[in-house]
Parts: C-alpha cells; sequence; structure tokens
DNA sequence: TTGTAAGCGTTATCAC
DNA sequence: GTGATAACGCTTACAA
C-alpha cells in the first residue's frame, strides 16, 4: 500500500513521467496505444494524484478559501452551504477558517489561506475593514458575502438590509399598526443598523414618529427576544406590533408574549427577519423577510471561480423578500 | 507584490536557504546575528512561507477532511462546527467536502481528500460500508462521528441512540401515557431505527404492547411530523403522548396540534431529540434528549489529531441527556 | 508523438 | 553553526 507515483505507472507503462502526466491530463495527444497501457498501469496499481506536489507545478492549489463565522446563526451557516453547493462539481475544494466575529481571528485566518495558496477567497460576513481585506488580498479573486463594501472596494454579494427592515416595518403598518416595537440586533452590526434605519424610515414615510421606548436593544439571540418582551411589559409600554431583527430573537419574544399570555396575533403581531427553516413550524408560523443566504453564498462561489477565470463581476445586491405567514394580523381598532 | 521566497530573503541576510529554513522552523541553532537579519528580512519583506510547498518536501499538509452531510439538518451542522472547533490553535486546517448521503458522492468526496493528502480524517455521519471506509482509508488516522460501525473496524465517536429512545419513551411512560405515538425518522437511518427499537423497548419493559397504529413514518422533517398527525386524526386515532424522531419532526407535529385545537400539553405531550437551538423557544418549550454533537465533532477531531502523533484511540459512545421543558405534561386520568 | 530536464518552494541530509 | 545539494511528485518547455 505504499505510494504509487506516476514514475511508478511510467516504468510500469514503458514510457516516460511526461507521457503519463499528458494521458493523465489530456494536455497532448499520445498515441493510443501508449495511452492505454498508462490508463491501465494506473488503475492496477491504483494511482492516485497527488494534488499537492501538482499545485506547486502548476501554481494553483484547486482550493477556495472560506472565511466563515461559525456562531451558529442559521444565516451564515446558510450561506457557508451556499457555498459548498457552488463549489460541487468544479473540482475545487473549500478550506475553512472560522472568524468568530473577531477582526484579529479573521486576519489570522485569511492569512493562513493565503499560505495556503488558496487560488480564490469567499469572505463571509465579518469585521476586517475594507481596507485591510484589499492589503491581504491584492488582486486575488476575492468576494465577500453579506457585507457590503464601498463600491469602489471590493465586490460583495449582500442583502439591502434597509428595504428589508423597511419591507418588514411597511407591512405591519399597512395592517393597521402604529405602535409598532422593534428589538435591535447587535449594536455595531451594519445589518442590524440597516435594518433599524428600513424600521425608522417606514415609520417616517407613513407619519409615525419613532417613540424610543418603542426601540429595544437585541443581540440577535432569542433571549435578547425575551427580554424586550419582558421590559416592555414591565415598564407597561403599550405596543401592538414588533419588528425583531432576526427570527430567533421572534422567537424568543413569542415565548415571552405566551408566557405574559398575550396573543400572537390575536393581540400582538410579529414580524422577523431571515426566514430560517424552523419559522415555518412555530406556533403560529412567522411571516419573515426571506434572505436568499444559500443562494448569495452559491452565487458569490461562482463569480470567485469566473473570477478566476479572468471573467469580471461587479457586487450584486438581493432585495429581501417578506413570507407572509400568520403572525401579524389587522389591527382591530 | 510578487511571491517572495525563502530565496529571496536568503540574499536579503546574505546566509543560504537551509539557515533560512532553520530559523524559519527552529529546527536547529542559529547565531543570533544572523537569526535576526533572517527574521528582518522575513518581515521587511513580508514573506508568507507556501504551505503547498512544505507540505510537499515534509510529507505532511497540516490540513484533516472533513466528510459532512450538508442537508442543512442542524444536527449535523453543529458537529461540523465541533469539529471546527476542535481544529482551532491546532495549526491544522479543515477541508471539507459533501457527501449529500449518497454513497457514491462520499466516496469520491473522500478519494478528493486522500488525494490532497490529508493527515487525517473525519467522517460524519454517511452510508459508506465499514469495509470500504478501511479500504479507502488504510492507516489514515480517521474517526467516524454520529455513527457507530462494527467495534474492531473502526474508531467512531456516536450517540447511544437507543438508549435515547428509550430514555425519551420512558419520559412519557412515568408521566402516565400509555398511548404514546412515534413518528420515525428516515426508513433505513441507523440513528432512527435505534430510536424506534428504544421506544419499543421502553414501552416492553413497561408491559405496553406496540400499536402499530401509533407508529408513523417520517423522514426527519417538520413536514413529516404535519402529516403524521394529520393522518392520526382523520384516522381517528386516539393517543396521549408523540415522541418525535427529531426536533424539526417535533415542531411540525406541534404545528399540526395546534391547528386542530389541541393542546401541547394539556392535551398532548410532546418529546422531540436533538435539543436544537429553537427547541428552548417554541410555545411550549420542548422537552427533547440533548445530543453532544458539537463536543463529538470536537472530540472526534482531537482524537484524530492525536492519533497523527501516534497516540490510540478507541471507540467513544455518548449517552444522551433528556432536557425536560415543558410539552410533556403529567396525564390525568 | 515522445523523452529529457528544468523547475515549483520547502525541508532534510550531508559534509565542512 | 552553516551551506550545498538532493529530494518531494508533478507539470511543462524544449528538443528530438
Amino acid at each position: 500500500m505504499k505510494k504509487v507515483t506516476i514514475l511508478d505507472i511510467a516504468k510500469a507503462a514503458n514510457v516516460s513521467k511526461s507521457t503519463v502526466s499528458r494521458v493523465l491530463n489530456g494536455t497532448a495527444a499520445v498515441a493510443s496505444d501508449k495511452k492505454r497501457a498508462v490508463l491501465d498501469a494506473t488503475d492496477r496499481l491504483g494511482f492516485k494524484p497527488n494534488v499537492v506536489a501538482r499545485s506547486l507545478a502548476r501554481g494553483r492549489s484547486m482550493t477556495i478559501g472560506v472565511l466563515t463565522q461559525i456562531i451558529g446563526s442559521p444565516f451564515y451557516d446558510t450561506i457557508a452551504q451556499g457555498v459548498i453547493a457552488g463549489l460541487s462539481g468544479s473540482g475545487y475544494s473549500p478550506i475553512f477558517v472560522d472568524g468568530q466575529w473577531q477582526q484579529d481571528e479573521e486576519v489570522v485566518g485569511i492569512r493562513a489561506l493565503l499560505g495556503r495558496q488558496v487560488d480564490g477567497l469567499v469572505l463571509i460576513g465579518g469585521d476586517v475593514p475594507a481596507e485591510e481585506i484589499v492589503e491581504l488580498c491584492g488582486d486575488l479573486p476575492t468576494v465577500i458575502v453579506a457585507r457590503q463594501l464601498p463600491d469602489d472596494v471590493h465586490n460583495c454579494v449582500f442583502m439591502d438590509n434597509v428595504d428589508g427592515g423597511f419591507q418588514a416595518t411597511k407591512h405591519l403598518i399597512e395592517h393597521g399598526h402604529r405602535d409598532i416595537a422593534i428589538i435591535k440586533g447587535l449594536a455595531h452590526h451594519a445589518d442590524a443598523l440597516d435594518r433599524f434605519a428600513g424600521y425608522r424610515q417606514a415609520l417616517k414615510e407613513a407619519g409615525i414618529p419613532v417613540r424610543d421606548e418603542l426601540v429595544l436593544d437585541g443581540d440577535f439571540s432569542a433571549d435578547s427576544g425575551v427580554d424586550a418582551v419582558e421590559q416592555m411589559h414591565h415598564r407597561g409600554i403599550t405596543f401592538s406590533a414588533i419588528f425583531a431583527a432576526n427570527d430567533m430573537t421572534a422567537f424568543g419574544a413569542r415565548l415571552a408574549l405566551s408566557r405574559l399570555g398575550i396573543e400572537v396575533p390575536g393581540q400582538v403581531s410579529l414580524v422577523g427577519f431571515d426566514n430560517q427553516m424552523e419559522s415555518a413550524y412555530t406556533t403560529p408560523p412567522l411571516t419573515t423577510m426571506h434572505q436568499p443566504a444559500r443562494q448569495m453564498g452559491a452565487e458569490a462561489t461562482k463569480a470567485v471561480l469566473a473570477m478566476i477565470d479572468g471573467e469580471p463581476f461587479e457586487s450584486r445586491r438581493y432585495g429581501g423578500r417578506l413570507v407572509v405567514r400568520e403572525s401579524v394580523s389587522r389591527l382591530s381598532t
């Protein structure tokens, strides 16, 4: 069970290394008898090409580096799945590093990827400043998913979170709600900020003032949804609807509401953000903004592949789509 | 921004390639002045070692191959996260291939990993027969997670699903239930079969006969939970409790129940399996079997690392832990 | 069409 | 301590 190299099969087939390489890669025409001899020896000896050696010789590693943010977030996990899907059948393999949403970790990770001679890079989310990304990656085909960088800086595939927040809030307004609370996401997270901006924009457009007491802090966790609702209840704040920064937060809010004996959507309407799988099966099924996470991951990946082949690419913005289920009802006045 | 190699820094530091290599790896003592000169040149020129070349020379790639089963299953995804976590700080990077729960895909994937000279292998789930794994992987450090192979065949880190099913069912029995339905998982999936076996065992031990009408087919999806409940209702079958093969199925069942106006746990008690994040926030919060998915992933990975260093390893079976929440109540007779 | 030989960037084995 | 020099396994001019 020793390592079989092309030299071994070269000998076995009575040809030179180069010829072996040629038939294996179809790089050049080879006499059919020798060809068969090579192919023959190849599987007789059970030859498996050494990708590492090939990479070194070719200068291409056939790997794509992927920076993930493993926080157990369904959204980012789904993007990662999209990346894997986008790579399938391409001959490229993904190699992962995890950024843990920490700048230094991310930089270390990207460096590691670079050291491994990846042919391209897919960066999922992250906090590394745009300039640093450019500095690190140079002209290596790179695309950033789920994050919007200045247009002239780098290629991004992202979702319009301002519009998402706007749509979600508007949906509530259209159902007659005016006392709409928002449970925000992580304080410095761009997506959270954008969704909040969309919320304000929708209210403004409807002539509804933003009331500070209806703006609750959160961190994308279910617990923060629970806390926010309890807080409002404790303070005696009245509201007829909640826009949660993501579905997990909405789940928490829904549970807290239920504990307080407040019916959804009977007494309070609820909208989430992400459309994660579980949201279709909560009671009631959650109305939420769909983010094409998997699709974005796949598209970003294919873009990297295309860039490797010299094709150009420009940033792509996705629009969200509100999935209307049963957690919102018309406000009966 | 050209590629800087050790040759470049060798020249810049007036030493030989070998010396550069030595200081970079600490392989041997080097005069401190030369050492400084090298280190100096190293970051002046911004040298980044080429991992591919190093791998070829050393015969170790510093990568661990991971076979995943990306079906969007929280359970398997969590294991993958555990793998990443287990690798962190080790210097090894994970390289992923996806098996999609298809034998041929899995074999192709493993082959690809092997071709990339991975130093070890973590196989998550999968359907490839034990003998084939052995044949493919030879003596490469390999451990299989979330799957139990014959003891003498390979190293596994898995959970005892029979016991899990047993505990879950027993919990229901202890609360006075006798008409306990089970919504099974994928027909040929070992875990599903084991959980079902545990269910039967618990009933038997309690002297409760297994009634066929209470055994519903399912496929681990929420929809199959919905279907199962609707089916029972349609057939007029009475039951006071449901053991769902996993949490997603439980979610579906819970929704269907709610649609039928059946209260949980008031009229029907419900137990799931997986303890995925969302289960703590459903209404009511779901009582479910906790599987230490992340932990299993991490442990398997560390085991592979240890095996690379020549340490032995033996299969490890995890016990499940029932997380009691609010979806089960005592049957009032 | 086919073989020889020169890399690819490191590490490792020798002498010195 | 340090520097040649030979691997590592494969690709790719360059000849023939």
